[in-house]
DNA sequence: GCCAACGTTGGC
DNA sequence: GCCAACGTTGGC
């Protein structure tokens, strides 16, 4: 267990969810994750409230589109018992089921997006786990991080806006 | 589309 | 339980 940890990255490939499909869907099951470390967050850490920054990866550019919220805790990936589907894994079971994910819901807006290039830019974002290991796809942030990320968010307005 | 990084699988 | 082979993620 962690413990004092409530902030989050999630990623999704926008091509296939984006941050702007949980805008209109309000919510969603973070179905499809088949890596143990990201499956553990879930099922063990993350708590209902807990806010989440919606990470666009694979993505041109990749970065952070906008701000969720966990809004149920771990169940079953109902995804890996459907064998038509991408994420099905035969080895998950409704008796004894492998995968776990949560509910997320949109929360809010990000005054702009913030891309990978910019966090890369910030010394004081250099120990983010996006940056030290780009395959975990569900990782914690520290809630100083997820400030200064907001913070970002609002500055890029700010300078776009003044340029104009 | 390439490929580095790294998680997973399975033979031994 | 090691580790080579393989598959996947994700930046570029």
């Amino acid at each position: 267990m962690i413990s004092g940890k409530r902030y989050w990255l999630m990623k999704s490939e926008p091509d296939l969810f984006s941050f702007q499909d949980l805008k209109r869907r309000k919510h969603t099951r973070w179905d499809g994750v088949r890596n143990y470390m990201a499956r553990n967050y879930m099922m063990h850490d993350m708590k209902v409230g807990d806010l989440v920054l919606f990470y666009h990866s694979n993505s041109n550019p990749s970065g952070v589109a906008g701000i969720a919220r966990v809004s149920a805790l771990a169940a079953p990936d109902e995804s890996a018992f459907d064998s038509t589907s991408p994420y099905f894994d035969e080895r998950s079971t409704p008796q004894n089921p492998r995968w776990f994910c949560v509910e997320v819901k949109y929360e809010d807006d990000l005054p702009s997006f913030v891309s990978l290039n910019e966090i890369k830019k910030q010394p004081q974002l250099k120990n983010m786990i996006l940056l030290h290991n780009s395959r975990l796809s569900v990782q914690p942030v520290t809630a100083t991080e997820f400030k200064l990320i907001r913070e970002l968010a609002r500055q890029n307005r700010v300078t776009s806006g003044a340029l104009r």
